[in-house]
RNA sequence: GGACGGGUGGGUGAGUGGUUAAAACCAGCAGACUGUAAAUCUGCCGCUCCUUGCGGGCUACGGAGGUUCGAAUCCUCCCCCGUCCA
């Protein structure tokens, strides 16, 4: 069988170290995987992440639908030829895009309307649509579309969210097990529900009667608080099969990490690492840094003195100031290698973490940290 | 020697009697960023005082005078810069 997922060691905490087996390799978790919304993660070069040992990253459906379009990368062997990676890929539905570009779309039970942002035209995604496209680009974990909702919303906003991406989820299975080939791709339901916990367990209850092969937590980090982030997390999760993986989107901040891993989480994608990074943050141990500050004009340490990537290993925040200030693309390169360094060894210390027992140590520790801010 | 044009806050440069400490952009300083419409966006950016308020005082549009209730804006003279004519 293509697609595997072993539970390898659960913590106390809730916390499990597994591995995914895919098509294109073997994901270690709970694991990170990088943003590339349009076939490419901004900045860096595929085999510069594979170097930084990223296992999996992340596509956008709908991105890839707009330009170059499906049919494109079907006809140019599918994304992962396309492309030209190796390793697993996700594709995200383009639920994300129902929230964030709220001014340019319009939602029914059918579907979503959206006015492109690249041109203006009119494009249809239902249910169906997403996955016909899912299908052709060929990522090995393809996302149901879902209706991503702001926080807050009201009650009976979220319950018509998270019904309407219930009913999606539903037609999704549906068309998959006709269209689509469980041993290329693994299909994730997507549990909405808001920040209502009793609705989130409703709706990850249900969820899981249509039996996906993996599950994913949406609709959160969307402004809430870090404890709702959690406790939503903790509320869907309790419903979910442990013998399947789960995929929190959109998170998190280094700091709140081990928290989602605590709660059960085996994947994780996040903008922030490579946003940040072509904005002048990085991310330390000791918290973030904004390159850009006068203070490090004169500095010659490397932007994090634990660090061992390749950009902490070369060069100083000095210089990398100046990149940053000049505008050089080189700044964009150097800071998006350490930043998602930074994540993915922070996913590789949590693995380890997890296997010695030691991760409630390795999250205080981690905060703690954190919390210094840099000197 | 003459004719035009011009001298504005760190820079470029709007503004031609009052709502102008003076547009805009740049530079500078600080901050934000969570399934990417983001190499983006936001705030501050003359000095000073306090009971921090769409608060008070001071200084400021080449220089000096003047007109006016009021001038970066109008007048006079002077000093610089540019172009052209001798």
């Amino acid at each position: 069988m293509a697609f595997q997922f072993e539970v390898l060691k659960t913590d106390p905490s809730g916390a499990r170290l597994g591995r995914l087996h895919t098509p294109h390799g073997a994901i270690d978790t709970p694991t990170f995987m990088p943003v590339g919304t349009a076939g490419s993660v901004k900045g860096i070069t595929q085999q510069q992440l594979e170097e930084l040992g990223a296992q999996i990253i992340l596509a956008n459906t709908y991105h890839l639908f707009l330009r170059p379009g499906h049919e494109r990368i079907r006809t140019l062997g599918g994304l992962h030829c396309f492309m030209s990676w190796p390793r697993p890929i996700l594709t995200d539905s383009g639920g994300f895009q129902v929230f964030s570009l709220a001014d340019l779309r319009k939602v029914t039970d059918e579907g979503v309307t959206f006015r492109s942002h690249l041109d203006g035209s009119e494009h249809f995604l239902s249910p169906e649509r997403a996955l016909e496209v899912e299908i052709a680009l060929g990522a090995d974990i393809i996302m149901v579309l879902d209706e991503c909702i702001e926080l807050p919303a009201d009650a009976e906003r979220t319950r018509q969210a998270a019904e309407r991406t219930f009913d999606w989820a539903r037609r999704s299975r549906d068309y998959f097990a006709a269209h689509g080939d469980p041993a290329q791709q693994m299909l994730f339901g997507i549990v909405q529900g808001g920040a209502l916990a009793e609705l989130r367990r409703e709706n990850a209850r249900r969820l899981v009667e249509l039996d996906f092969p993996g599950y994913a937590i949406g609709g959160l980090a969307v402004g809430e608080p870090h404890e709702v982030t959690c406790a939503m997390t903790a509320e869907a999760a309790a419903e979910l099969p442990a013998t399947k993986p789960r995929y929190l989107m959109g998170v998190g901040k280094p700091e709140d990490i081990p928290d989602y891993v605590e709660r059960g989480m085996d994947m994780m994608d996040c903008v922030l690492p490579t946003r940040n990074a072509r904005n002048g943050c990085l991310f330390t141990s000791r918290g973030r840094l904004l390159i850009k500050n006068a203070r490090y004009a004169g500095d010659t340490r490397p932007p994090d003195e634990s660090c061992a990537c390749p950009v902490c290993r070369r060069y100083s925040r000095a210089y990398l100031r100046h990149l940053f200030v000049s505008g050089e693309i080189l700044a964009a390169v150097l800071n998006t290698l350490h930043n998602l360094y930074f994540y993915l060894d922070i996913m590789r210390r949590i693995r380890e973490a997890i296997e010695f027992g030691d991760l409630a140590r390795f999250r205080s520790e981690l905060r703690a940290n954190l919390e210094v801010g840099p000197s």
